[in-house]
DNA sequence: ATTAAACCTTACAATATTAGTCAGGAATTA
DNA sequence: TAATTCCTGACTAATATTGTAAGGTTTAAT
Protein backbone atom coordinates (compact mmCIF):
# COMPACT_ATOMS: atom_id res chain seq x y z
CA UNK A 1 0.00 0.00 0.00
CA UNK A 2 1.89 3.03 -1.32
CA UNK A 3 0.43 6.81 -1.36
CA UNK A 4 2.61 8.45 -3.21
CA UNK A 5 2.10 11.58 -5.98
CA UNK A 6 1.24 9.00 -8.45
CA UNK A 7 -2.14 7.72 -6.80
CA UNK A 8 -2.61 11.54 -6.08
CA UNK A 9 -3.15 11.86 -9.98
CA UNK A 10 -4.50 8.95 -10.54
CA UNK A 11 -7.55 9.66 -8.31
CA UNK A 12 -8.19 13.36 -9.21
CA UNK A 13 -7.95 12.22 -12.70
CA UNK A 14 -11.06 9.90 -12.25
CA UNK A 15 -12.91 12.14 -10.14
CA UNK A 16 -12.34 14.77 -12.99
CA UNK A 17 -13.63 12.09 -15.23
CA UNK A 18 -16.17 11.27 -12.60
CA UNK A 19 -17.83 14.45 -12.77
CA UNK A 20 -17.26 15.03 -16.27
CA UNK A 21 -20.75 16.77 -17.51
CA UNK A 22 -20.71 16.29 -21.08
CA UNK A 23 -22.51 13.45 -23.25
CA UNK A 24 -18.55 12.05 -24.98
CA UNK A 25 -16.24 11.01 -22.86
CA UNK A 26 -13.05 13.23 -21.39
CA UNK A 27 -10.22 13.23 -22.80
CA UNK A 28 -6.56 12.61 -21.60
CA UNK A 29 -5.72 16.09 -23.17
CA UNK A 30 -8.11 18.33 -21.07
CA UNK A 31 -6.94 16.10 -17.96
CA UNK A 32 -3.36 16.99 -18.43
CA UNK A 33 -3.71 20.58 -19.54
CA UNK A 34 -6.52 20.56 -16.00
CA UNK A 35 -3.68 19.09 -13.87
CA UNK A 36 -0.93 20.39 -15.65
CA UNK A 37 0.62 17.35 -15.98
CA UNK A 38 2.09 15.97 -19.18
CA UNK A 39 -0.22 13.84 -21.83
CA UNK A 40 2.71 11.13 -21.46
CA UNK A 41 2.81 10.12 -17.99
CA UNK A 42 -1.36 10.02 -17.97
CA UNK A 43 -1.45 7.63 -21.13
CA UNK A 44 1.26 5.99 -19.05
CA UNK A 45 -1.25 5.86 -15.71
CA UNK A 46 -4.27 5.12 -17.82
CA UNK A 47 -2.72 2.05 -18.99
CA UNK A 48 -2.53 0.85 -15.93
CA UNK A 49 -6.52 1.93 -14.78
CA UNK A 50 -7.62 0.39 -18.02
CA UNK A 51 -6.02 -3.15 -17.51
CA UNK A 52 -7.45 -3.01 -14.20
CA UNK A 53 -10.91 -2.54 -15.55
CA UNK A 54 -11.23 1.30 -13.59
CA UNK A 55 -11.77 2.73 -16.84
CA UNK A 56 -12.22 2.26 -20.59
CA UNK A 57 -11.04 3.84 -23.97
CA UNK A 58 -13.17 5.47 -26.88
CA UNK A 59 -10.44 5.74 -29.37
CA UNK A 60 -10.85 8.16 -32.52
CA UNK A 61 -12.31 11.56 -32.69
CA UNK A 62 -14.63 12.16 -30.10
CA UNK A 63 -13.43 9.26 -27.98
CA UNK A 64 -11.84 9.76 -24.13
CA UNK A 65 -11.93 7.56 -21.26
CA UNK A 66 -14.98 6.73 -19.27
CA UNK A 67 -15.73 4.92 -15.92
CA UNK A 68 -16.14 1.48 -16.09
CA UNK A 69 -18.43 1.45 -13.21
CA UNK A 70 -20.84 3.79 -10.88
CA UNK A 71 -18.31 6.04 -8.74
CA UNK A 72 -19.59 5.26 -5.68
CA UNK A 73 -18.48 1.32 -6.62
CA UNK A 74 -14.94 2.45 -7.10
CA UNK A 75 -12.42 2.46 -4.22
CA UNK A 76 -9.43 4.24 -3.65
CA UNK A 77 -7.76 1.09 -2.78
CA UNK A 78 -8.60 -0.49 -6.45
CA UNK A 79 -7.12 2.75 -7.38
CA UNK A 80 -3.76 2.77 -5.64
CA UNK A 81 -3.64 -0.81 -6.67
CA UNK A 82 -3.76 -1.01 -9.97
CA UNK A 83 -1.31 1.95 -10.32
CA UNK A 84 1.07 0.12 -7.90
CA UNK A 85 2.86 -2.56 -10.13
CA UNK A 86 3.46 -5.53 -7.23
CA UNK A 87 5.59 -7.50 -9.31
CA UNK A 88 8.14 -7.61 -6.35
CA UNK A 89 6.52 -10.87 -5.02
CA UNK A 90 9.79 -11.95 -3.40
CA UNK A 91 10.04 -8.38 -1.35
CA UNK A 92 6.49 -8.62 -0.66
CA UNK A 93 6.46 -12.51 0.66
CA UNK A 94 9.86 -11.16 2.79
CA UNK A 95 7.83 -8.59 4.47
CA UNK A 96 4.33 -10.48 5.66
CA UNK A 97 6.03 -11.95 8.54
CA UNK A 98 6.39 -8.77 10.17
CA UNK A 99 3.15 -9.17 11.90
CA UNK A 100 2.86 -5.52 12.87
CA UNK A 101 2.91 -3.91 9.27
CA UNK A 102 1.03 -6.54 8.21
CA UNK A 103 -1.91 -5.61 10.59
CA UNK A 104 -1.54 -1.84 9.81
CA UNK A 105 -1.60 -2.29 6.25
CA UNK A 106 -4.67 -4.46 6.35
CA UNK A 107 -6.57 -2.07 8.32
CA UNK A 108 -6.00 0.88 6.31
CA UNK A 109 -6.84 -0.69 2.81
CA UNK A 110 -10.20 -2.18 4.48
CA UNK A 111 -10.76 1.63 5.29
CA UNK A 112 -9.31 2.73 1.50
CA UNK A 113 -11.62 -0.11 0.34
CA UNK A 114 -14.42 1.95 2.31
CA UNK A 115 -13.66 5.32 0.80
CA UNK A 116 -15.39 5.62 -3.24
CA UNK A 117 -14.81 8.19 -5.72
CA UNK A 118 -18.48 9.00 -4.82
CA UNK A 119 -17.48 10.25 -1.29
CA UNK A 120 -14.89 12.13 -2.45
CA UNK A 121 -17.21 14.57 -4.94
CA UNK A 122 -18.98 17.53 -3.55
CA UNK A 123 -22.08 16.26 -2.55
CA UNK A 124 -23.97 19.94 -3.68
CA UNK A 125 -22.47 19.91 -7.19
CA UNK A 126 -25.05 18.46 -9.04
CA UNK A 127 -24.51 17.76 -12.66
CA UNK A 128 -25.86 20.00 -15.53
CA UNK A 129 -27.49 16.78 -17.30
CA UNK A 130 -28.73 15.18 -14.43
CA UNK A 131 -32.58 16.07 -12.43
CA UNK A 132 -32.44 16.60 -9.11
CA UNK A 133 -35.57 14.84 -8.26
CA UNK A 134 -35.94 16.95 -4.89
CA UNK A 135 -35.93 20.35 -6.32
CA UNK A 136 -38.09 18.37 -9.07
CA UNK A 137 -40.55 17.45 -6.70
CA UNK A 138 -40.52 20.70 -4.32
CA UNK A 139 -40.95 22.46 -7.59
CA UNK A 140 -44.38 20.57 -8.52
CA UNK A 141 -45.24 20.99 -4.55
CA UNK A 142 -45.68 24.70 -5.26
CA UNK A 143 -47.54 25.11 -8.03
CA UNK B 1 0.21 12.48 4.13
CA UNK B 2 3.08 9.87 2.94
CA UNK B 3 3.31 6.72 3.26
CA UNK B 4 6.62 5.45 2.90
CA UNK B 5 9.61 2.52 4.02
CA UNK B 6 10.47 5.31 6.73
CA UNK B 7 6.88 5.48 8.19
CA UNK B 8 7.07 1.73 8.26
CA UNK B 9 10.24 1.55 10.38
CA UNK B 10 9.46 4.20 12.78
CA UNK B 11 5.91 2.41 13.57
CA UNK B 12 7.56 -1.03 13.41
CA UNK B 13 10.27 0.70 16.13
CA UNK B 14 7.56 2.05 18.37
CA UNK B 15 5.42 -1.03 18.47
CA UNK B 16 8.85 -2.90 19.46
CA UNK B 17 9.25 -0.27 22.14
CA UNK B 18 5.38 -0.71 22.96
CA UNK B 19 6.12 -4.27 24.12
CA UNK B 20 8.96 -4.38 25.48
CA UNK B 21 8.66 -6.35 28.81
CA UNK B 22 11.76 -5.27 30.10
CA UNK B 23 11.98 -2.83 32.92
CA UNK B 24 14.90 -1.24 31.02
CA UNK B 25 14.42 1.11 28.15
CA UNK B 26 14.81 -0.68 24.69
CA UNK B 27 17.98 0.44 22.42
CA UNK B 28 18.28 1.33 19.44
CA UNK B 29 20.97 -1.59 19.00
CA UNK B 30 18.35 -3.70 19.96
CA UNK B 31 16.06 -2.93 17.58
CA UNK B 32 18.54 -2.19 14.60
CA UNK B 33 19.34 -6.03 14.84
CA UNK B 34 15.82 -7.16 14.93
CA UNK B 35 14.65 -4.96 12.15
CA UNK B 36 17.76 -5.44 10.20
CA UNK B 37 18.53 -1.45 10.11
CA UNK B 38 21.27 0.68 10.76
CA UNK B 39 21.65 2.39 14.22
CA UNK B 40 22.45 5.33 12.84
CA UNK B 41 19.41 5.35 10.24
CA UNK B 42 17.50 4.65 13.70
CA UNK B 43 19.26 7.47 15.31
CA UNK B 44 17.64 9.62 12.67
CA UNK B 45 14.41 9.15 12.73
CA UNK B 46 14.82 8.45 16.79
CA UNK B 47 15.78 12.19 16.86
CA UNK B 48 12.63 13.04 15.15
CA UNK B 49 10.73 11.40 17.40
CA UNK B 50 11.81 12.41 20.15
CA UNK B 51 11.09 16.06 19.78
CA UNK B 52 7.64 15.39 18.49
CA UNK B 53 7.47 14.25 21.96
CA UNK B 54 6.55 10.37 20.88
CA UNK B 55 9.39 9.20 23.08
CA UNK B 56 11.80 10.10 25.60
CA UNK B 57 15.47 8.55 26.04
CA UNK B 58 17.20 7.54 28.84
CA UNK B 59 21.27 8.03 28.57
CA UNK B 60 24.12 5.81 30.05
CA UNK B 61 24.88 2.42 30.83
CA UNK B 62 21.48 0.42 30.57
CA UNK B 63 19.33 3.06 28.76
CA UNK B 64 17.10 3.44 25.52
CA UNK B 65 13.90 4.51 24.45
CA UNK B 66 10.36 4.63 25.90
CA UNK B 67 7.36 5.78 24.65
CA UNK B 68 6.28 9.02 26.18
CA UNK B 69 2.42 7.78 26.42
CA UNK B 70 0.32 5.33 26.67
CA UNK B 71 0.50 3.03 23.31
CA UNK B 72 -3.89 3.71 22.83
CA UNK B 73 -2.49 7.53 22.77
CA UNK B 74 0.50 7.27 20.34
CA UNK B 75 -1.50 7.68 17.01
CA UNK B 76 -0.21 6.55 13.12
CA UNK B 77 -1.16 10.15 11.96
CA UNK B 78 1.03 12.05 14.88
CA UNK B 79 3.98 9.08 13.89
CA UNK B 80 3.76 10.00 10.07
CA UNK B 81 3.63 13.63 11.19
CA UNK B 82 6.17 13.40 13.35
CA UNK B 83 9.04 11.94 10.60
CA UNK B 84 7.52 13.94 7.34
CA UNK B 85 9.65 17.17 7.72
CA UNK B 86 6.90 19.51 6.13
CA UNK B 87 9.22 22.66 5.14
CA UNK B 88 8.07 22.88 2.06
CA UNK B 89 5.16 24.93 3.06
CA UNK B 90 5.03 26.91 -0.02
CA UNK B 91 4.21 23.48 -1.90
CA UNK B 92 1.27 22.49 0.33
CA UNK B 93 -0.22 26.30 0.17
CA UNK B 94 -0.24 25.74 -3.37
CA UNK B 95 -1.74 22.17 -3.42
CA UNK B 96 -3.89 23.21 -1.06
CA UNK B 97 -6.50 24.51 -3.55
CA UNK B 98 -7.13 21.21 -4.60
CA UNK B 99 -10.28 20.18 -3.12
CA UNK B 100 -10.77 16.42 -4.22
CA UNK B 101 -6.96 15.44 -3.05
CA UNK B 102 -7.39 17.72 0.45
CA UNK B 103 -10.67 16.12 0.81
CA UNK B 104 -9.18 12.70 0.58
CA UNK B 105 -5.88 13.42 3.02
CA UNK B 106 -8.52 15.10 5.50
CA UNK B 107 -10.43 11.87 5.58
CA UNK B 108 -7.51 9.68 5.62
CA UNK B 109 -5.79 11.65 8.10
CA UNK B 110 -9.04 11.59 10.36
CA UNK B 111 -9.06 8.23 10.33
CA UNK B 112 -4.89 7.79 11.13
CA UNK B 113 -6.07 9.66 14.03
CA UNK B 114 -8.02 6.57 15.10
CA UNK B 115 -5.48 4.02 14.36
CA UNK B 116 -3.35 3.75 17.66
CA UNK B 117 0.06 1.76 18.36
CA UNK B 118 -1.94 -0.33 20.82
CA UNK B 119 -4.33 -1.23 18.55
CA UNK B 120 -1.60 -2.61 16.43
CA UNK B 121 -0.24 -4.55 19.24
CA UNK B 122 -1.48 -8.24 19.47
CA UNK B 123 -4.24 -8.03 22.03
CA UNK B 124 -3.62 -11.43 23.10
CA UNK B 125 0.08 -10.95 23.97
CA UNK B 126 -0.08 -9.28 27.29
CA UNK B 127 3.01 -8.46 29.15
CA UNK B 128 4.73 -10.46 31.91
CA UNK B 129 5.48 -7.43 34.12
CA UNK B 130 1.86 -6.17 34.01
CA UNK B 131 -1.34 -7.60 36.32
CA UNK B 132 -4.13 -8.91 34.12
CA UNK B 133 -6.48 -7.35 36.29
CA UNK B 134 -9.30 -9.60 34.77
CA UNK B 135 -7.67 -12.63 34.98
CA UNK B 136 -6.65 -11.48 39.22
CA UNK B 137 -10.28 -10.57 39.39
CA UNK B 138 -11.08 -13.98 38.51
CA UNK B 139 -8.32 -15.64 40.47
CA UNK B 140 -10.02 -14.39 43.57
CA UNK B 141 -13.53 -15.02 43.08
CA UNK B 142 -11.89 -18.96 42.07
CA UNK B 143 -10.44 -18.51 46.12
C1' DA C 1 -8.60 11.13 -46.83
C1' DT C 2 -7.89 13.61 -42.84
C1' DT C 3 -7.98 14.14 -38.26
C1' DA C 4 -8.47 13.35 -33.36
C1' DA C 5 -8.04 10.52 -30.25
C1' DA C 6 -6.64 6.14 -27.81
C1' DC C 7 -2.95 3.07 -27.40
C1' DC C 8 1.91 1.43 -27.23
C1' DT C 9 7.00 1.50 -26.58
C1' DT C 10 11.43 3.04 -25.40
C1' DA C 11 14.58 6.21 -23.80
C1' DC C 12 15.87 9.78 -20.96
C1' DA C 13 16.57 12.94 -16.94
C1' DA C 14 15.65 15.45 -12.73
C1' DT C 15 14.64 14.86 -8.25
C1' DA C 16 13.56 12.38 -3.98
C1' DT C 17 14.02 8.64 -1.06
C1' DT C 18 16.43 5.08 1.09
C1' DA C 19 19.91 3.32 3.62
C1' DG C 20 23.71 3.93 5.38
C1' DT C 21 28.76 5.72 6.90
C1' DC C 22 31.64 8.73 9.40
C1' DA C 23 32.98 11.72 12.89
C1' DG C 24 32.33 13.84 16.58
C1' DG C 25 30.05 15.26 20.77
C1' DA C 26 27.17 15.12 25.55
C1' DA C 27 25.13 12.75 29.34
C1' DT C 28 24.75 9.12 32.50
C1' DT C 29 25.81 5.49 35.58
C1' DA C 30 28.20 1.06 36.80
C1' DT D 1 36.69 7.03 34.72
C1' DA D 2 35.18 4.22 31.40
C1' DA D 3 31.48 2.09 29.11
C1' DT D 4 27.29 2.92 27.22
C1' DT D 5 24.05 5.41 25.05
C1' DC D 6 21.89 9.37 23.25
C1' DC D 7 22.42 13.14 19.97
C1' DT D 8 23.88 15.86 15.84
C1' DG D 9 25.35 16.93 11.31
C1' DA D 10 27.58 16.13 7.09
C1' DC D 11 28.15 13.26 3.43
C1' DT D 12 27.48 9.40 -0.07
C1' DA D 13 25.80 5.77 -3.10
C1' DA D 14 22.09 3.16 -4.77
C1' DT D 15 17.59 3.03 -6.08
C1' DA D 16 12.87 4.65 -6.90
C1' DT D 17 9.90 8.13 -8.19
C1' DT D 18 8.23 11.37 -11.22
C1' DG D 19 7.80 13.03 -15.22
C1' DT D 20 9.03 14.40 -20.30
C1' DA D 21 10.00 13.37 -25.09
C1' DA D 22 9.61 11.15 -29.29
C1' DG D 23 8.41 8.08 -31.91
C1' DG D 24 4.93 5.11 -33.60
C1' DT D 25 -0.03 2.11 -34.53
C1' DT D 26 -4.95 1.73 -34.42
C1' DT D 27 -9.56 3.35 -34.56
C1' DA D 28 -13.50 5.97 -35.83
C1' DA D 29 -15.82 10.37 -36.88
C1' DT D 30 -16.23 13.86 -40.32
Amino acid sequence: MKLSAKGRYAIKALVNIATNDSKSPKTLLEISKYQGISLSYLEQLFSLLRKHNLVSGVRGPGGGYRLKDNPDNITIASIIKAINPENISQVDSEKTDDAVWEKFSNKLTNYLDTVTLGSLIDETKTSNNEIDLDELTDYYRQN
